[in-house]
RNA sequence: GGCCCGUUGGUCAAGUGGUUAAGACAUCGCCCUUUCACGGCGGAUACAUGGGUUCGAAUCCCGUACGGGUCACCA
C-alpha cells in the first residue's frame, strides 16, 4: 500500500489571512485530499516578536469559513502533536546537538554588533555570515559554552559542489553548494529558525509533500542538507509561484491588500473567493470554472499547477460572486441578504422579499446592494432631463401627457388590487388605448418614482414595491416639477 | 551585484514539434427588453526578443531584455 499523503499548512500567526496564504493553504488541503491524505495545520511561531494576539483564532476561523477541515492541528488533536511549535521548543535542540556531534553544524558565538558589522563591511560580496567560529577548537567551544557565552547553532554547509533536487512544479533546481550560507538553527533565545523547526516537524509528523511558496526555491537545498545528515527522507517539495497585485508586486499584508476577511466584509461569499482564487494558478483539465471545494478536490491533479505568477482580478473575482448570487437558492439569498436590505431601506411596509429578488439577479456582492435601492425610502433630487430617452422616445412633454393619464388611472385602482399583474394590465392596456410604445408609458414612471435612471425592476415593480400612496405622491411630484 | 525562477491578448489561462493559437473576465458592437442587469450573437487584442536545431517551432537549445525571488538570531 502507497503511502498515505499528508500535507500541511504551516502559518505564522502575525495577522490577517491573506489570499496568497489562503491559496496555498487550499492546494496543500486540495493535494492531500485529492489523493485520499492528510491535511495538518500546524502553527508557526517561533518569532514571539511578531506574535499577534488572536491571529490564530483567524486561521481557525478561516479554515472553517471554508470548509477545508484540517485532520490534525492545535484545536482538533492528532498523534504528532502538540501543534504549535513553541510548545515543541525542547524537540529541536537534540536534533540540532545531534548535527553538531555529527559535524553538519556547529555552535558560533558572535555578537550581532559582529554580524553587522560584516554586513555593513562585505558590501555586496559575498553573502552572508563569514564562517567566523565554522573551525573553533573542541575546546574554545567547551570554554565557551562554560563560561556561558550566549550562542546560536549553525548548519555547516559544504564549500564545493552542488546539491540539486526536483521540484514537483519548477522541475530541476540546481544550486552551488558555495552558494549556501551557514544559516542559524537554533537562535540565542533557544528557539529554532524557520529553516530548522520546519525541517524537524515535517519529518516528525510525516509530511511526505512539502507546498510552499517559491520564495523557498532556491533554500530548499539547504533543508535537503539538513535531512541528509539526519538520515531521513527528503519529501516531495512543491513550490507554487506567487499571487500578484499587479505585475511588479506581491499581494501582500504589509501594504493592506485585501485580506479573506476584507474579502468577507466587501459582500464576497467564501465559495467564490475559494473557487476564483482556486484558478489562480491551477487549471483543470477541462474549461470548467465552477467548483465546490470538493469537486475542486475531484478534479484535482497536480499537473495544473503554473509555475508563473497570477495577478489577482478583483474585477473577475466580482463576476464570479455575481455568478455565485445570481444562481443561490432566492430564499438563502434573502436570508444571506436580508442584513444588507435593512440597512438599506428603512420604511416598514417594503416588501424586502420582492427587492431581494429585484437585486439578486443585478448585484455583483452583497454590498452593491444598497445604492441600487437607495431611492426606496425618499424619492432623491433629479434633473427633468432623464424623462428623455431617445429609445424609448419620451421627451418632457409626453412624459407629462402620459404621467397624468398614469396618475388617474392609477387613482381608479383600490388598494386591494394593487398587485403587480394588475398594474401591468392597466398600464399595458393604457398604452395601447393610446396607441404608443410600452416604453413611452413605463419610462415616465419609472423616472418618477425613483428619480433615477437606472433602478432594479420596471415601472410595475417600483409601484408595486412603493405602495399606492407613495407611488402616486411621486408620480405627482413628477407632473409638478414637468410642468415648469 | 551573485545565485535561483519566470515571460501566450489588459487579466486568468489551454497548449508539451505540424492547431484557423482554445476558453473565461474585462472591453467594443448588435439582439432581447418597461430602464439597468441577466441572457444570446459577433468583433478587436497574445506566443518578450535575437540566434540556432528541424522539412516544420508558442512548444527543444543558447544568448539578450524585462519581471520576481533569495542572500536575517522573519517565516
Amino acid at each position: 500500500m502507497a503511502k498515505e499523503i499528508r500535507t500541511r499548512f504551516a502559518p505564522s500567526p502575525t495577522g490577517y489571512m491573506h489570499i496568497g496564504n489562503l491559496r496555498t493553504a487550499l492546494y496543500e488541503y486540495l493535494i492531500a485530499k485529492s489523493q485520499g491524505g492528510k491535511f495538518i495545520l500546524r502553527i508557526e511561531d517561533t518569532d514571539q516578536e511578531r506574535y499577534i494576539e488572536g491571529a490564530t483564532d483567524i486561521i481557525y476561523e478561516t479554515l472553517k469559513q471554508t470548509g477545508m477541515q484540517h485532520d490534525e492541528g492545535p484545536d482538533v488533536g492528532g498523534d504528532y502533536g502538540p501543534y504549535i511549535q513553541s510548545e515543541r521548543k525542547d524537540t529541536y535542540l537534540p536534533y540540532a546537538k545531534k548535527l553538531v556531534e555529527n559535524g553538519a553544524a556547529y555552535y558560533c558565538f558572535c555578537t550581532k554588533d559582529r554580524l553587522e558589522e560584516i554586513k555593513a563591511n562585505s558590501a555586496d560580496k559575498v553573502a552572508g555570515y563569514d564562517r567566523h567560529c565554522r573551525d573553533l577548537s573542541k575546546e574554545e567551544v567547551e570554554a565557551k559554552l562554560k563560561a556561558g557565552t550566549p550562542y546560536v547553532i549553525r548548519q555547516k554547509m559544504p564549500l564545493s559542489g552542488k546539491t540539486s533536487y526536483t521540484d514537483v512544479v519548477y522541475g530541476l533546481v540546481e544550486i552551488e553548494n558555495s552558494e549556501l550560507e551557514d544559516q542559524i538553527l537554533v537562535k540565542s533565545d533557544g528557539m529554532p529558525t524557520y529553516n530548522f523547526a520546519n525541517v524537524i516537524d515535517d519529518h516528525l509528523m510525516n509530511i511526505t509533500h512539502v507546498v510552499r511558496g517559491n520564495e523557498y526555491l532556491s533554500s530548499t537545498p539547504k533543508y535537503n542538507l539538513l535531512y541528509e545528515a539526519l538520515g531521513w527522507d527528503i519529501p516531495v517539495y512543491i513550490h507554487l509561484p506567487p499571487v500578484m497585485k499587479d505585475a511588479q508586486h506581491k499581494l501582500s499584508k504589509r501594504n493592506g491588500d485585501a485580506s479573506f476577511q476584507d474579502l468577507l466584509k466587501k459582500g464576497y461569499l467564501p465559495e467564490a473567493i475559494l473557487n476564483y482564487i482556486a484558478l489562480l494558478g491551477w487549471s483543470p483539465r477541462d474549461n470548467r470554472e465552477f467548483f465546490t471545494l470538493n469537486e475542486l478536490v475531484e478534479n484535482f491533479y497536480i499537473e495544473g499547477l503554473s509555475k508563473s505568477p497570477a495577478v489577482f482580478d478583483i474585477v473577475k473575482l466580482r463576476w464570479m460572486n455575481g455568478e455565485y448570487l445570481r444562481n443561490m437558492d432566492p430564499d438563502k439569498y434573502y436570508a444571506l441578504a436580508l442584513p444588507y436590505l435593512k440597512k438599506a431601506v428603512a420604511s416598514p411596509d417594503i416588501d424586502l422579499k420582492k427587492i431581494a429578488s429585484l437585486v439578486q439577479g443585478r448585484a455583483d456582492t452583497f454590498m452593491d446592494i444598497a445604492p441600487l435601492i437607495d431611492f426606496i425610502d425618499a424619492l432623491p433630487e433629479y434633473s427633468t432631463d432623464i424623462y428623455c430617452h431617445k429609445k424609448m422616445k419620451t421627451d418632457k412633454v409626453n412624459s407629462l401627457e402620459n404621467l397624468k393619464a398614469v396618475l388617474s388611472l392609477l387613482k381608479g385602482i383600490d388598494k386591494r388590487d394593487w398587485n403587480e399583474e394588475k398594474l401591468h394590465d392597466s398600464l399595458i392596456n393604457l398604452a395601447s388605448e393610446k396607441g404608443v410604445k410600452n416604453g413611452q408609458i413605463m419610462w415616465p414612471v419609472r423616472t418618477a418614482l425613483s428619480g433615477k435612471d437606472v433602478t432594479p425592476g420596471g415601472a410595475i415593480e417600483l409601484l408595486y414595491i412603493l405602495g399606492k400612496e407613495e407611488s402616486l405622491a411621486r408620480i405627482e411630484t413628477g407632473i409638478d416639477m414637468l410642468e415648469e
